[in-house]
DNA sequence: GGCGGCATCCCCCGCGCGGGGGATACGCAG
DNA sequence: CTGCGTATCCCCCGCGCGGGGGATGCCGCC
């Protein structure tokens, strides 16, 4: 079997310099055919050279790896695409799953672990982090019987984050009834319950929390 | 001359590869002679191999780059750290600044760059990015005439900034009172004064505002 | 069927807060 | 000196909002 070809990408020189040589005591397994520092380059690099695999950062100057995979991914649906992150955040493996990515790898990888994953990506199998996958399944298992919104991982019902959010553009509680179509005592009676679970006193609180926490842009 | 005598700190193994391959292409200027993937190796290999150099990455596995540096410095006042970092940022670059490092430059380097403050550094000199540091000549110009606290881009003084700082971390309005040793009154007065000036109606969206614009963590 | 969670709506109460007027004192530039 | 901006404090007013009780209907689950 002839060995992997893959195409790096990311935006910083000396990742590159630091995969290539990595991969490079993998010679009869993988071989780094290409390399790309922006998405032009891993567009058009993609598209002449075909890789078996193409791995890239999920932050990228200009656009965000999360974006090139999804147009790789669009361009070409059998491409496979593997994102490397420095976050142990499930949040970003989530993201990543969603825009087509076949595999979800932290830069603490090492060579050999990096090269094994590898090879199952270019067998169809997924690769992701062992250690952020099982965190991830125990969020998954929590999803199951209800969608995902943001928020709920504060606790938060479905509506609740509605609320929250339309609290966090600014909006009044009247204002808020209206964009719901509910009653304003309806609001009033979700704003407590969010309150209390986020700990907080006011909507100054709450806004205070749901944008440090991440949530809502 | 004999080349510098660098150690290499990054908690990621493919950074200390690439750095160590691109610093390779180097061999009369520079030597790797030790690589650390956390801080207390770090420690070691400096106290044992005392190095011209110490290359470090701003964010390690449990402790930062920038506590390292402070530790590296306070041990050895002649250490000569130089922090490398993906953040294009000039707060970043104070602290580096401010925690005795010799240097501040951006993942995105060249070799050949690299290797050039690398070597300005061991001659005593200060080895930072430089469109990072144009711009923060110009913050430090603003700085010097007195006018820059967090928030003076909204236009707001530096008391109003300190009210809405409070009023971020979610206290009342008789709370920042008691803080800022004034009167409630005041405090209403100066409320009014940023509610005009973000252009908001009441305290949530000022925090709304306040935590968009990336002020006040 | 019962039970709990969720969403909806209702009551009352009181205080905090926002908005509108001011005033006083300081420092600094013109 | 005479403004101007800033910081401090004062008045009054009214509504929004937070907090405390509820009630109802619809689910899904055991």
């Amino acid at each position: 079997m002839s060995p992997l070809r893959i195409v790096l990408v990311d935006d910083h020189e000396m990742v590159l310099q630091g995969l290539t040589t990595i991969l490079g005591r993998f010679l009869g397994r993988v071989r780094v055919v290409g390399q790309a520092l922006d998405a032009d380059e891993a567009q058009q690099l993609t598209a002449t050279l075909k890789p078996d695999v193409v791995l890239c950062d999920v932050r990228l100057k200009g656009t965000s790896g999360l974006d090139l995979c999804r147009q790789l991914v669009e361009r070409d649906p059998a491409a496979k695409v593997v994102l490397l992150s420095a976050y142990d955040d499930e949040q970003y493996l989530f993201q990543a799953m969603r825009v087509g990515a076949k595999g979800y790898l932290l830069k603490q990888i090492t060579g050999e672990d990096l090269v094994r994953h590898l090879e199952r990506v270019a067998d169809g199998e997924t690769a992701i982090d062992a250690s952020l996958a099982g965190r991830a399944v125990v969020s998954a298992a929590r999803m199951q019987g209800g969608e995902f919104w943001p928020g709920a991982g504060l606790g938060l019902t479905q509506r609740e984050s509605e609320v929250l959010a339309l609290t966090v553009s600014g909006l009044s509680n009247r204002a808020i009834a209206g964009r719901l179509v509910v009653g304003e005592e309806t609001i009033k009676s979700h704003l407590r319950s969010i309150y209390r679970k986020l700990d907080v006193s006011d909507r100054a609180g709450a806004v205070t929390v749901a944008l440090r926490e991440g949530i809502f842009h």
